[in-house]
DNA sequence: TACTATACGGAGGCACCCTCCGTTTGTCAA
DNA sequence: TTGACAAACGGAGGGTGCCTCCGTATAGTA
């Protein structure tokens, strides 16, 4: 997430102590662990018991539930960001067809991502600015290849492309083959086509 | 919305005696007002105070918050549903278009309408089967049109399209027109093309 | 009017978010 | 190694919101 030139360890500047840079792990972790289990909603009371730490040494680090949930979610989006290397040869419709895929899945299960999602591609915090250019640094290229090869309609961004897709993983999944089905339809909008 | 299983007309019947009568009206009617107002994030002790009753009577008519966001948006839902008779005529293409269209300004504003629409399309409490209902007998016939006309792709149904633009009108909107261009793109997805 | 089923209302239980502040501890200079 | 202190800890408790319980009030009826 260094794409900005800014290191992201200037960003999340770590605590000074010993102790304290092991309990913000320790929080970090624990954090990490209970929504993946136990959904977006557990409570910061039981986040601390699981760290082991008193639920005031919880706030110094984090000041409130969403910074909780932002420091989670900055890793996810680096991994996200890292997948789109994987399709950066091949025929230009399916590298970008093959991203955004990925993107929906990943993103599937985790509602409170997608939601924070969303607010990385508009908000102007420093850290969600970080988010952003680096989920742009990775997509942009595939979009762009795409747009020069023609088969993608010029008149699209990738801020646009990224809101409909994660737009459309944010649909509670009774079905996934439902929803899947839905994002190829979608992204058979953005093909290019000559008539009308 | 309770298990109970029994007709519509038992689960929507108001109370009986003239002042219990009187007051779910004025709860409904404080809430449809608080939540357009405040956002749906208003407390229900707020809607109890603005309706002049105690907090115990908002809990006998309405059971939790959701019974209570849902009975305000039962009359959105039939909003929507009558808008359609306006497209009943024309290009099947453009009719479909406007409602759609139609559709997503009207939930635009109302994020808290969007979530609820997105789980009546799947959920099947019998309220949420009513609204089903209306909201497809409402919609079918533009898409089923559409698909006759083979301006549609065949191969969509309509909770797939109700799905995709729902989720696209809960983009958190900074740039309402670039809402609007996504959902242009999306839809373009639904066209119908001989081609690949 | 008197009686009863129905409905009212708000105190209070519970869970959660977050703050405050007395206590503990890592760090560093002497 | 030790002493001093800034830094960090931790949990009691304040505030708020959802919802329940139950004593009180009242509409409807005979």
């Amino acid at each position: 997430m260094n794409a900005a030139g800014t290191s992201t360890e200037t960003l999340l500047a770590r605590p000074q102590r010993a102790d304290a840079r092991r309990n913000y792990e320790k929080v970090l972790a624990a954090a990490r662990e209970a929504f993946a289990e136990g959904g977006e909603s557990t409570s910061l009371e039981e986040i601390a018991r699981r760290a082991g730490v008193g639920i005031g040494t919880l706030y110094r680090h984090f000041p409130n539930r969403q910074a909780l949930l932002e420091a989670v979610y900055v890793n996810e989006v680096e991994g996200i960001c890292r997948s789109a290397a994987e399709f950066d040869g091949g025929d230009p419709w399916e590298s970008l067809n093959g991203w955004l895929e990925r993107l929906m899945a990943y993103i599937g299960t985790k509602q409170a991502l997608a939601a924070e999602l969303q607010h990385y591609l508009d908000k102007d915090a420093a850290l969600f600015q970080d988010c952003r250019a680096s989920l742009f640094a990775a997509g942009e290229p595939l979009l762009g290849r795409a747009q020069d090869a023609g088969v993608v309609r010029p008149d699209v961004d990738l801020s646009e492309v990224m809101h409909m897709v994660i737009g459309i993983a944010k649909i509670p999944a009774t079905d996934p083959s439902q929803t899947e089905h839905i994002l190829r339809i979608a992204l058979d909008g953005l093909r290019y086509r000559a008539d009308t």
